[in-house]
Order: C-alpha cells, then structure tokens, then sequence
DNA sequence: GACCACGGCCAC
DNA sequence: AAACGTGGCCGTGGTC
C-alpha cells in the first residue's frame, strides 16, 4: 500500500477513493472528512474572523510569498472558498454585495495559463483554436484521438483536460495514468501523441530548461524572475522538480502579471471615475466587485476590456463576466 | 499558551 | 526511485 514520506500508510482522499467500492465504512470516512474540513475551515472559522468595525471578513494580501509572482491571501484565506461539490457551493452562496443596491460581479480570465503557454511557445495549432474561440479541451481531444469535434465523448474531453493541465506543471505518464483511467502504457501514448500534435510546445520546454540551466532562473512575460538554485543539481529528483519550476513558473507567473496590470488599470478608472463600486477579491485569474447597480452596464465593459486588453499576446484573451445577488452566482 | 511537523484537503 | 505547479488552514500529536 502507499505510503507517506514518513512511511505510514497513506489514507489521502485518492487512496481511499480506490478503496471505496469495496468497503462502506471507505466511503463512510470520505463522507466524514468532506463534512469535517467545510465546518472547521469556513462555517466554523469565518464567522470567527468578521472585523468588528465593518461587519465583514477582510483578507491580507501577501505580495511576496509565493515563488511565481502570485498573491497569495491569509486570515482569512479568500482565495480557497470552496466551489466544487455541493456542499461546498453552500459556504461559497454566504458572500454577498453590500445592500440591495450593490451586486457582485465575478470576472474570470477563461483558460488564461494554457493560452499563454500557446503564446509563449508560438504553437499555431493551439493559438488557432483559441482564435477561433474552440472550446479548447474539446479541440485538443478532437486532434490527439483523430475524430471529429462533434464526436468527442466525455472521457476523451476530460483526458484531454487533464493532459492540458498536467503540461503546464509537467506531469508524466505514471501522474496522468494515476489521475486518469488510463495505463502507464496509455498514458505515455497519450502524452507522445500530444507533443505531435502540439509540437512547439516540447520545443518550448525544452528552451525553458536550457535557458534556466544557463542562467540559473526563467521569467515571466513582464521579466520577473524565479531563481532554480536545483537546476543543475546532482540529485535527478530535486533536479526533475527543478525542471518543472522552469516550465510552470513563467506560466503561472505571466498570468500574476497581466492580472496585477489590470488590477491596477481596473483600480485606477474606479477612482478617476467616482464610482462607488468596488473591487473585493483576486483569486489568481478572477477579480470580483461589489458593484453599485447604476453603474453596472458601464463597468462590465469596461472591466471586461481592461482585462483582455492589460497586456498583449498573440493569442487572445478571453474574460467571462458574472452577475449575481452572491458569489456563487455571480460564476 | 506558543510553536512545530505532519497528513490531509480547500482553491486556482 | 520517483512520479503535477502555486498557496493557506485544519486537527492531531508532540515539545517547551
């Protein structure tokens, strides 16, 4: 059975998922657990953190934590409010506008890493489809299993999905046979066939890891840096991990990049303008506002614009707006 | 009571 | 042999 690093048995959520089929009490204990993080995390914890002063929960934004330029946010955390399972979504629906008067508007950047991986490594095929406005995991699994977009099946989208995402952080074939239903076989097939059809997408991260083993960092569209002090190391674990970093951070990074340059074009219209919106929270490819309802139709325009246009690439980017009386609404 | 490591799990 | 990037918070078990 799996172990930890310490070498206990590992009863993490994918290793019990496995299990579940054969014993209630499995799926028993996922049931608990699942409960058990939504009440001490959120139901419990912020009514415990609402500032006396103004009725709300208000984060800090930390600027210089995370390695690629993110922000990250602490007491509380407002960038893992959860959204995915039902439950979940419940906690999600208590962050609401400030009267009636106000509603929340959630913008997202749709897709915005795989785009400019696509942009960075110049792949046509890629860019194509998003020039096209495909909807890009679609298009991805028409290309790699050879059929025709409008027969995709589901499971080809979702492996297609998970091979996308898993470029970005650099998985391997054990990685994605381990989160998908494919074999180690299947899964390497599926990763080759991917480079054929993406090809400057390994050539890009090829780059990447050279560029970082001559100078000892990469960086993000906007030239800042992540040092890889690993790059070159002996140890082919430390070093794979290393390489990962070269290939992920100027992605993740470029997306911090364009989302502050909005944010900051973004803030400063809402004050030359006297708008009583305001902008509440980044969760690293969304900005969310409580919005003053007079205000709304010029301010979706304009924030929609102001972040597809913050910074240019040659591929476009998309934004999805959302309007709602909360916050899950709102997406 | 403060701090820590760990395992686990929420988000993007 | 290891095996997918970036964070923060929780409860447990432990030390000081």
């Amino acid at each position: 059975p799996k172990k930890t690093k310490t070498g206990q048995y590992s009863t993490a959520e994918d290793v019990l998922s496995r299990l579940s089929k054969d014993h209630e009490i499995i799926r028993n204990v996922l049931e608990y657990r699942g409960l058990s993080k939504l009440k001490s995390t959120y139901v419990d914890a912020l009514p415990d953190q609402v500032e006396e002063s103004t009725g709300r929960v208000h984060t800090d934004y930390m600027q210089t934590v995370a390695a690629t330029g993110r922000l990250s946010s602490n007491n509380p955390n407002l960038q893992n409010i959860p959204i995915r399972t039902e439950r979940g979504r419940q906690v999600r629906k208590a962050f609401i506008p400030r009267d009636k008067d106000y509603t929340l508007l959630a913008a997202d950047y749709s897709q915005i890493e795989l785009r400019i991986i696509a942009a960075l490594s110049k792949e046509t095929t890629m860019i194509e489809a998003f020039k096209n406005g495909e909807d890009i995991h679609a298009s991805t699994a028409s290309k790699v299993f050879n059929v025709p977009l409008e027969e995709v099946t589901r499971e080809q989208r979702g492996n297609a999905k998970t091979v996308n995402f898993g470029i970005i952080y650099g998985v391997s074939a054990f990685g994605l046979s381990n989160q998908t239903d494919l074999s180690r076989t299947e899964a390497k097939e599926l990763i080759e066939t991917y480079y054929k059809t993406y090809p400057k997408l390994r050539n890009y991260i090829s780059e990447q890891i050279d560029f970082a083993r001559d100078h000892g960092y990469v960086q993000t569209v906007l030239g800042r840096r992540r040092y890889l002090k690993d790059i070159n190391g002996s140890n082919a674990i430390v070093r794979g991990a290393a390489e990962r970093n070269a290939v992920n951070a100027p992605i993740q990074g470029s997306a911090a990049d364009i989302i502050k340059i909005a944010m900051i074009n973004i803030h400063k219209k809402l004050n030359e303008g006297n708008y009583k919106t305001k902008m509440l929270l980044q969760v690293h490819d969304e900005l969310v506002f409580d919005v003053y309802q007079p205000e709304l139709d010029k301010l979706k325009s304009m924030i929609k614009s102001e972040m597809e246009n913050a910074y240019k690439l040659d591929v476009p980017l998309d934004v999805e707006l959302g309007i709602g009386n909360n916050w899950l609404e709102a997406h």
